[in-house]
RNA sequence: GGGUCGCUAGCUCAAUAGGUAGAGCACCUGCCUUUUAAGCAGGGGGUCGUGGGUUCGAUUCCCACGCGACCCA
């Protein structure tokens, strides 16, 4: 039994023994692979000798001469080894370097036959020896599940993976950038947080030991921006991680990014003028186009979005209007569309299904969904033309929810009446509705500006801007069901004196 | 949650009307001083996702499960 990682190992052995060293400490580099390509003709005549670190990715020797490609920050060189140009045992040791070595060379820039700009090596020393071997050099590497499991082997192998962290971090870059040139603040609140709430959704829990309570991680953030508005701060936003206990699909990761942006004294058409803003500018700055392709849709940022009322498009698609049906009657309305609906469902949340499964998906360009029923925004200021709706917006572009929007409910009263429903259909089973929060409650208490506040799903809109269709694309490290072999291994690992059985 | 498809060498993929599997790249040995999917000659490598069942015999057929992809709810 030899395989590859023995024979890796055994060389490693070898090489060590024989004094070399394989793991050093650091490697000074004068130059980088980009500057070479942009500077080559200076570097030639000036006949420097440069120096460069990187990743071999690919080898092919001739005898007494030998091609590498090294890579580094994403760049790729050609090497040139030969055996008359370097010490002797220099070139037989270069006969060790495996694909997928680190490896740092000193040299001058030449051009090949094939007008390939080369580094002729003059001098070479190992920086990292690699183990195991790289996905094949030309299919490359496309299981996706290695792809996902392995992340660093897929931003090996795929330009295109690379590509798209490249282009999350600049979006999320830019997003900073729009918010603190228009005076925006960004402040951190608790990832933990001993009552959840801000959203609809089932939390995670864990223990806080020193507490001795049970803690969750945040759904959302929204409750404690709030608290900041009441604390004096007009303009804030958080980049926040949440938290979702739900399955994954397309679009859902349980874990995700949203930017939440709070300003006082507006309403949600601020809101929406911000929205529209900030989507521009990032166009512009990340494809320099206000035209941008998604999902084989050409999406225009260069006009106003289109706006339409969430229970105007219900009524035009039902062919009735929904206005005080009961939620009995919706039921039987959604399933004529062949929409399930689980048992105990509230008429606000039916429409809410026939919205997102009935005319969602047909919203490419991006649009305000406008105006969502009171019941399912318990954090949103009654609609002032309308009682029975909030005034609410959520974003839509290529048929997906990137955000979410209100007036912001600064009554402390009503704020309370709606809480204390949203508890109530908690504890009558509804696992996403959230509980009452009376810090909350008493911080509002003191008194809330009026204020338009606006979450965004920064993953989704990353999805966007990469043309991704599975949010896996967009996150480094998606979350997928762990193997069984790995289930086995946390368990003894975590339990190591636990002998007791596990029931159930 | 339901349906469809997939899981074979490190990677990308074949094959088998049921008789213990092949190719390219990668790897090993040798040759090779401008190659670039280098070339030539030789060689090694597989619990065919896991567990059951049918069978003289299963990677192949059946059942269950796991993981993944897509579609539906």
């Amino acid at each position: 039994m030899s395989s590859e990682k023995q024979i890796r190992m055994e060389r490693r052995e070898l090489l060590l023994q024989r004094g070399v060293e394989l793991y050093p400490y650091y490697f000074k580099t004068n130059s980088s692979i980009r500057e070479i390509k942009q500077n080559f003709n200076e570097l030639e005549q000036s006949d420097e000798e440069v120096s460069l670190a990187g990743r071999v990715i690919s080898l092919r020797g001739h005898g007494k001469t030998m091609f590498l490609d090294l890579m580094n920050d994403h760049e790729k060189i050609q090497l040139y080894f030969k055996s008359e140009q370097m010490d002797e045992d220099c070139f037989k040791l270069a006969k060790k370097i495996d694909i997928g070595d680190f490896i740092g060379v000193s040299g001058k820039v030449m051009k090949t036959k094939t007008g390939e700009v080369t580094l002729r090596v003059l001098k070479w020393m190992f920086l990292s020896k690699s183990l195991m071997s790289l996905p094949e050099k030309f299919h490359g590497l496309k299981d996706p599940e290695i792809r996902y499991r392995q992340r660093y082997l897929d931003f090996i192998a795929n330009p295109s993976s690379t590509q798209k962290m490249i282009i999350r971090s600049k979006i999320i870059k830019e997003i900073r950038n729009f918010l603190d040139e228009r005076g925006f603040i960004e402040i951190e609140t608790p990832i933990l947080q001993p009552i959840y709430g801000g959203a609809f959704a089932e939390p995670f829990s864990t223990h806080y030991n020193s507490l001795d309570r049970e803690f969750f991680l945040r759904v959302s953030n929204e409750l404690y921006l709030k608290r900041l508005l009441i604390g004096g701060f007009n303009q804030i936003y958080e980049f926040a991680k949440d938290f979702r206990n739900e399955g994954m699909d397309k679009d859902h990761n349980p874990e995700f990014t949203q930017v939440e942006v709070y300003q006082a004294y507006v309403d949600y058409y601020a809101m929406m003028e911000l929205t529209e803003q900030m989507f521009r500018q990032l166009a512009l700055k990340i494809h320099q186009s206000l035209q941008i392709n998604y999902a084989g849709h050409i999406l225009d940022f260069s006009q106003s979005w289109n706006r339409i009322s969430f229970i105007d498009e219900i009524n035009r698609v039902v062919g009735e209007s929904v206005k005080g049906k009961t939620s009995n009657q919706l039921e039987k309305i959604a399933e004529k569309f062949n929409i399930d609906c689980p048992d105990d469902i509230s008429g606000g949340k039916i429409l809410d299904l026939l919205f997102s499964n009935l005319i969602q998906p047909d919203l490419i360009q991006p649009t305000f969904v406008m105006d969502h029923p009171l019941e399912i925004s318990p954090l949103a200021k009654v609609h002032r033309h309308n009682p029975d709706l909030v005034e609410r917006f959520e974003p839509i572009i290529g048929g997906m929810e990137v955000g979410n929007a209100f007036s912001e409910l600064n009554d402390p009263v009503e704020q309370r009446r709606r809480l204390e429903y949203q508890n109530k259909l908690r504890l009558e089973g509804g696992k996403e509705n959230q509980p009452l929060d009376e810090d909350f409650l008493q911080a509002m208490s003191y008194g809330m500006p009026p204020a338009g506040g606006l979450g965004l799903g920064v993953d989704r809109i990353v999805m966007i801007f990469t043309d991704s269709d599975n949010i896996k694309e967009v996150l480094a490290f998606p979350h997928l069901k762990t193997l069984p072999k790995q289930d086995e291994e946390l368990m003894s690992d975590s339990n190591p004196d636990n002998n007791s059985p596990v029931s159930g």
